[in-house]
DNA sequence: TGCACACATGCGCGCAAGCGCATATGAGGT
DNA sequence: ACCTCATATGCGCTTGCGCGCATGTGTGCA
């Protein structure tokens, strides 16, 4: 079962502030990957964990995105169909990330991360 | 020909945060009635003109919108097709501004703004 | 049970965003 | 020219957001 506190009913005034942060922009844009594990994430944006994780709940607390524990490590996926504006929002952002700054390159050291055999198993 | 300021590359970064107030959310879903007067605008959402009149900067900056001068009065309007990317969020908007805390009643109050013979010529 | 690791969260600070208020700008009318 | 009206903008203030740092929580392993 997943962790993400039930948001449920979350509202357009929530789920588009989420978005109005790059760095938030960025990790939407590097899920529409595939499930990816905190640890990537923190690789490819080469920011403080800390900062991450935060952001992480924000998107989480907005529907957007879910988490999943596996031992000590927590993976986090895109809510498919949430709501037809978060899917809508989603869709235009995915559609768009290579214009984000900094995606490129972001996107090949979460790949990097995730070829080592020495994390999350 | 159009005020606007020429915003031209907006970017990504620039037009989510555009749309992360409650009231550029609500302002955008009005105008995608069609081109409005910023009286009316001040009308529906009850709120100070300083107000109103910043937050449609906010949105002409990023964009969004595009405004014209008739005497007077300033009428914006939807800019169509700015980018995909501006497309689709603000198509989303429009899509459920049905959902938006007190869209009904600004609705309302615009077009009761718009019916008085006595504004805007 | 104790430690190590991955991730989340509380706290304090600095900065940017929004608002209220007053004022500037631009157009029309007399 | 002067005044009025509609809208935009400068200024000071308050509030919220994001970050750095330290610490808490949950899991696996010995």
């Amino acid at each position: 079962m997943a962790i993400s506190t039930a948001a449920a009913k979350v509202g357009v005034e929530r789920v588009l502030p989420a978005l109005a942060e790059p760095t938030r922009v960025r990790l939407i844009a590097l899920l529409g990957e595939g499930e990816t594990c905190v640890c990537h994430l923190v690789a490819a944006l080469a920011l403080p964990q800390p900062v991450v994780s935060r952001h992480l709940g924000v998107l989480r607390r907005a529907g957007l995105v879910a988490a999943r524990r596996d031992g000590r490590w927590m993976w986090y996926r895109l809510v498919p169909g949430a709501t037809r504006l978060s899917r809508a929002l989603v869709d235009a952002v995915l559609e768009c990330r290579d214009e984000l700054p900094g995606y490129a390159r972001a996107a090949q050291r979460c790949a990097r991360s995730q070829a080592r055999p020495d994390c999350c198993k």
